[in-house]
DNA sequence: ATTAAATACTATCTTAAAGTAGTATTTTGC
DNA sequence: GCAAAATACTACTTTAAGATAGTATTTAAT
């Protein structure tokens, strides 16, 4: 699979958020707790605003909240508003006419395990994320 | 998954290679086939041999031979000699310390379907390609 | 009102993958 | 021996992801 830096950090961020007591989380804060860099951090969760899963809250006390229940954001929602998720669904070998009717030497040895991939994002959701159990994010 | 175009490339050279009658491949002829820039087919060729994947034949009447049995030659060392495997075998997350005994909150559903992919490219050689029947490439 | 603490914006830099260009070298056929 | 047809080598360019820097804006506490 091997997502893009900026989805493994958009799905750590979330997923820190959604197992934490707190409600509002600064940039400052996560950064500390997560390691990623400060500034594309910032830039990310303007991002994650713009599309929806958060919310900000500006000046002194602001921070980001969650903007809707997440029960409702799908994994691969996430991983589709910061990279696209067209790279994953296509042939392994990079062919774009390969498909079940016209299948590369490896489509059929290769799809059915690639489905599972995108069926576990498509199902899973940042709620998930929490009652699977975190051990360290 | 999504591998590199480097590898996809390889994958695709090596699996057209097996498929065919010919011996002797140049890179001329791989190149109006399978539609991967001259200079970058080249060069990659010329890596591929060093790996000791296939054999170049230099001068006139020249070109490209598999070096050892394609019985030999597994997916997995491919794109090992390309690109690493590295990146393929770590967490969704990238979390350099998550592992069974220090799951992030995705390994568990994860890691069973991330290894059915490595365990069939560490299965699969390029013969199997061509057992697998190839209907395009 | 002013200050402190937060996010937002804009522009730039860095790095690695991908692609391109030109020249040198090797070998066979004639 | 020489030309043709092939690979090998070296250097450069392009592109996109990732990262950084500086400034502007917003808001609450005092």
């Amino acid at each position: 699979m091997k997502l893009s830096k900026t989805s493994e950090y958009a799905l750590r961020i979330l997923g820190f958020m959604i197992n934490s007591e707190k409600q509002v989380f600064t940039a400052r804060y996560l950064v500390t707790y997560l390691h990623i860099p400060d500034k594309y951090l910032r830039r990310l969760m303007t991002d994650l605003a713009r599309n929806g899963f958060i919310k900000s809250i500006q000046g002194r006390e602001g921070g980001y909240v969650f903007a809707k229940n997440a029960t409702t954001i799908h994994l691969s929602e996430i991983i589709d508003a910061v990279e696209g998720m067209d790279k994953y669904t296509g042939c392994l070998l990079g062919l774009n006419n390969c498909s079940d009717d016209s299948p590369c030497s490896l489509h059929y040895a290769y799809a059915p395990i690639r489905n599972q991939v995108l069926n576990l994002l498509d199902t899973l959701t940042l709620a998930d994320l929490k009652s699977l159990k975190i051990k360290r994010f």
